[in-house]
DNA sequence: GAACACAAAATTGTATACAATACAAGTTTC
DNA sequence: GAAACTTGTATTGTATACAATTTTGTGTTC
């Protein structure tokens, strides 16, 4: 049943967990932007009517993940150049107070979950699983915003985070890891410590030198299909 | 016929109209925070099907000026003294940096607008409409972000702005005007200078003085019923 | 009067049918 | 061969019907 081989629940999906499986392929890079995302294609996928389906991509195009334009459907977003600039200013606007708090807050339980999370990325780029590394290093940012404790805020950077993932598949520069592996230590070293202005410069400058990543060429990447994608 | 009351355009409405219209009511308190917003009730105010209206009250929902619970419907959001402190936290950290970005940036032009826009908000107090000042003070702030150049940060503006409506109808502890006169005029004037850090300084003075006036003790309004909210 | 049970009515969630628009393919004209 | 036109197909937008859930109203019991 199509059904229980991409929603593993009993219940049909929801334009929720729709979404969330949308939003997770993006992520992880296994929809590439600029991927069409029909309505029926995806009806039949999840096995609801495009009701449910419609529902799922508004949310998805509120939070800027996919594009819809009026009678020519929805497709993955494909940030600007522009759009990307803007993304990662605003993240070293907002990144660096939100670490400067969540120093101010951690508990052992929050550092233990951010070293279970740096854990997890590499065990995954050791796997060979890039989009799952990259899934993860965008939550360890979200988790550092969830310690800081102003959800307005950090529904903000949960936007962000997700954009630069569409930004990352678009204009990255690098071969090597997307966050590297002693910035996020580091980070996570100064929260559990407490260290206020620590957390807030080292935020600063991994954001920076993420931002200084980015490549001023477009790149163009082979988009499996949209069933491939979402079964997992 | 109900159209040509409601929208005085010659075509139906669209669900992005709805959600502008509703928008609008909200900001200006013509709709209070906690109204139910019953989709039959309004599918027959704008004289569209329930499907547009679920896919306005959707669009609202994202920018948090309505909640939708499952099985329950949609209701003008009532932001909680926490969500207040929180919102009101982002825009003292966004809106300075915008401000200081925009004296860079804006043009006669610009400034004519900026003014023309305190004029209107004075005009509308006089008119005793402290709705629509609110309405256009709020504005003010939006054109200053738009001024900014800086796209996303300005959407993260526009929300929190919006947002900041309901707050004030909850929570607002002043009987004077909602934005005290002379702090709109000493940041047009200091945009007008090109004086980004003045611009940057007055705006989160001017910010902290708003985020100072919220009240501890929720209050109740009288809501208007819906159609004649609604009905402008 | 308060609490409970049940039925009816109202409302929300979803599927489906129909209308409107866009796109693709084929044909004609220059 | 390129551009314009026509036709058929696919897709999106919307209304409506039906299913599911919640709310309201009524009657009964204590």
């Amino acid at each position: 049943m199509s059904r229980s081989t991409v929603t593993p629940q009993s219940q049909p999906a929801t334009s929720d967990s729709i979404a969330r499986a949308l939003s997770l392929a993006i992520h992880e890079h296994r929809i590439a932007p600029g991927t069409k995302l029909g309505e029926d294609e995806l009806a039949e996928i999840y096995g609801v009517s495009r009701t449910v389906v419609r529902a799922a991509l508004q949310g998805l195009s509120h939070v800027k993940l996919i594009d819809i334009r009026r009678n020519k459907g929805a497709s993955v977003a494909s940030p600007s150049l522009t759009e990307a600039h803007e993304v990662f200013e605003a993240r070293e606007l907002l990144e660096p107070r939100t670490a400067r708090s969540a120093a101010a807050r951690a508990t052992p339980e929050d550092i233990a979950l951010l070293e279970r999370h740096i854990a997890d990325e590499h065990a995954a780029l050791e796997a060979a699983d890039p989009g799952r590394a990259l899934y993860l290093s965008g939550l360890f940012h979200n988790e550092i915003a969830r310690i800081a404790d102003q959800a307005t805020i950090a529904g903000f950077i949960e936007t962000l985070v997700a954009r630069s993932s569409l930004i990352i598949a678009l204009y990255w520069r690098r071969e090597s890891a997307l966050c590297e592996k002693h910035a996020h230590h580091a980070l996570v070293r100064a929260l559990a410590e407490g260290d206020a202005t620590q957390a807030e410069d080292l935020m600063r400058s991994h954001l920076v030198d993420l931002h200084s990543a980015l490549d001023l060429r477009e790149r163009n990447a082979r988009a499996p299909s949209l069933k491939e994608a979402l079964s997992q």
